[in-house]
DNA sequence: AGACCAACGTTGGTTTGGCCAACATTACAT
DNA sequence: ATGTAATGTTGGCCAAACCAACGTTGGTCT
């Protein structure tokens, strides 16, 4: 009986900030393994989604929206511009800028991806009932605002 | 008018999952700048708190305990020896395990950082009522019991 | 006894994400 | 015109979560 393997300490367990970090390990891990079967990682979602609802924009006002850095965003424009997901094109009204749109297949990838991820969703929130989930979704809400939230 | 700098959009600032990070980000964020006070990271007050609660243990059951990986382990213990705030010490017993011992110095260090810690949950939770607090770390928990969180 | 296999501490490495600093280019305001 | 600010880009840092391998030691099994 030495060292019989005893669950986390108390003073951990109950702990706000490390519950909410557990969840979102749990949950990234989940989406991100529900997107690696399109070869496709949380920035490129955001980004593809971003473009489909407010249309082509920069790179920086992309990255002001998805909460993705300038320096980021480059590398996940590459990505998707080598597969061809999006265009990213130089403006002509104020050249220090790339206009970036989705492209045809970009939108039919990210139909995909939508399915990928309310499946994830609904596996990370399992065991939580409707009204469960719309509480968490509140809860976590009033914090991002309150914070101002980087992230987004 | 171009590109007004419109809110993030509406697929992502609903999405449990990335809301849920986005939490964790903001909360790690002020726990890490509590914890800078004292030079200290999370992996250290976990330890020192799993120490204090649960006494003597080696690196592999604590590792277990707190979640941190066996080989992200030595390097905090190695941080903490140097301090001071605990002991590693081989077992006479099993000549392969070093059993690591909280110091009094360890003790009194984490006390403040209970403090820190204890204000930094507050910030992170400040729009919530104590009500609304304790819902979301029961919703938290529940989504961590279930998914057998290999955090803890 | 010997032969296996499992656990331990340790080293060293990869990956991801969130950052920050600097730079040349371009736009804009004064 | 002169300075300030935004843009894309490069390059880098750091924490944290991992994984693979190794030599050492323990325990098991026959």
């Amino acid at each position: 009986m030495d060292t019989p393997e005893g669950p986390p300490p108390e003073r951990l367990r109950a702990l706000p900030s490390r519950l909410t970090y557990g969840a979102a390990l749990i949950a990234n891990r989940i989406v991100d393994r529900a997107f690696a079967q399109a070869g496709i990682r949380r920035h490129h979602y955001s980004l593809l989604a971003t473009l489909e609802e407010y249309g082509p924009a920069s790179q920086a006002a992309l990255g002001r929206r998805t909460g993705i850095d300038r320096s980021d965003m480059v590398a996940t424009v590459n990505d998707l511009a080598e597969r061809q997901l999006l265009e990213r094109a130089p403006d002509p009204e104020d050249r220090r800028r790339n206009i970036i749109t989705i492209t045809p297949a970009g939108r039919r990838q990210l139909a995909d991806l939508d399915r990928l991820l309310a499946a994830a969703q609904d596996e990370y929130l399992a065991p939580l009932s409707a009204a469960d989930r719309q509480n968490l979704i509140n809860l976590l809400t009033r914090l991002a605002d309150h914070h101002g939230d980087k992230h987004n």
